[in-house]
DNA sequence: TTTATTTTGTACCATTTGTTACAAACCTGT
DNA sequence: ACAGGTTTGTAACAAATGGTACAAAATAAA
């Protein structure tokens, strides 16, 4: 690897610093460097989360494991980012997910304590540590209220209607429908059934991965649940 | 009111400070208090989140506003309880929900600078403000794994389980089988014919709001079908 | 090009859950 | 004990989704 604290300016921890004061930061602190291969697992649910892991070569997921074997991918992470930092403090400091190498990888490891030292010590690594893990809280948010679309039908209009913006009414899916149905967390089938259905009703075109909203106001209809959030 | 600083003594982000630690803390700090009268708006959803805000006096709410203008209530914040604390930093610290004052009320609010100087002088404030935040961050993770469990049986299983401790197979449910199902996003009767499966199968007793636990194991195995490995 | 692999379209049936309805059991205040 | 409201048990049917399978189409590899 060229440098790590160079890369590091890129990251949401130490934005805003500059190489030599990230370098100054990291002098007489406790951290270390860790490689992981394809697939190998980083970290499981549960186990106690007491430091910060940053994402400096390769990348990473988090999936949810549940009792009936099949994994749900919740999010992809890849450099230079952290994870988990939302949970090395508060009432349950556990990880939430298994963390599991998608390619060969490399992690910078912050313990706790030196994490503390650091927001005490630079403003700077404060206020962007607050403004990390805050992010993640909405990113969650926003998932819930996305997981609350009971329907898939909901789960596609929401999901087309957040990617087209203003008079953008085409729509090039950024993965497979397999990939978009594990994300909905439905079968791919399924997902292929009910997106021919909102063609046959004249609401989309699609044509394999490319999608064209016809006819927005139908779409926005299809929302109207009761979602649940908190706060 | 009776003492402000007396009341913050209670809250999550001056938890473990006495009222003069407290007081001393506000010193030369920006700060306001307002009142806000039954009905009245306190924030929109998608205003800038640049504040905390505790309420003081009253009770406010959170609701969200869907597509139809239809409303729908998320939860209710009394004295001394934060709210949108998570919201505050991050790329997109915007409210979530709709705030409204359910009767007259009182609110603390803290600038966001005021916010990080008080972080920044007080080690303890630093520490509760990462607990409160990183809580939020836990439990809307928790949320998620719960909202992940697919089938109601398997709700069932992993909510009795977390329920009963060791030794203990009686669970007297805290609340009807309707608030349970809502908690669960499913309807009653589904839920209640779920419930009365399980009784067929011999792995759970059931009367009315007492369940009590006949057989572990299986359902254990409920939640255990894993054909892949887990350590 | 040809071949192999992945992605997509589609159909059939099984399973799960929702919907609606109604009766029985239970609470609560009088 | 009674009346009125709530909670629970249960059934029949409808709707949504999953599971499986297979062929067509697209893409990548040779």
């Amino acid at each position: 690897m060229e440098n790590l604290f160079q890369l590091l300016t890129g990251t949401m921890i130490f934005k805003g610093m500059d190489q030599n004061s990230i370098e100054n930061l990291f002098r007489q602190k406790i951290y270390r460097l860790k490689k992981y291969e394809k697939g190998e697992v980083i970290a499981q649910s549960h186990d106690e989360c007491d430091r910060l892991m940053i994402v400096i070569r390769g990348s990473v997921r988090g999936e949810m494991t549940d009792f009936s074997g099949k994994t749900i991918k919740i999010e992809d992470i890849g450099v230079p980012r952290p994870l988990a930092a939302g949970f090395i403090f508060g009432n349950n400091n556990r990880f939430p997910v298994d963390i599991i190498a998608n390619e060969s990888s490399e992690l910078l490891i912050l313990p706790k304590e030196t994490l503390v030292m650091m927001m005490q010590q630079n403003n700077r690594v404060l206020k962007n540590y607050l403004d990390a893990i805050s992010s993640r809280t909405q990113f969650l948010s926003n998932r819930i209220r996305f997981l609350s679309f009971k329907t898939i039908r909901e789960k596609i209009a929401h999901y087309i209607l957040s990617q087209s913006g203003e008079g953008k009414d085409r729509i090039l899916l950024p993965q497979s429908q397999t990939n978009l149905a594990d994300f909905f967390g439905v079968t791919r089938p399924s997902l292929a059934r009910t997106l021919h259905e909102l063609e046959k009703e004249g609401i989309i075109r699609i044509e394999r991965r490319e999608i064209t909203l016809l006819n927005k106001k139908k779409l926005n209809n299809l929302l109207q649940n009761t979602p649940m959030d908190n706060e």
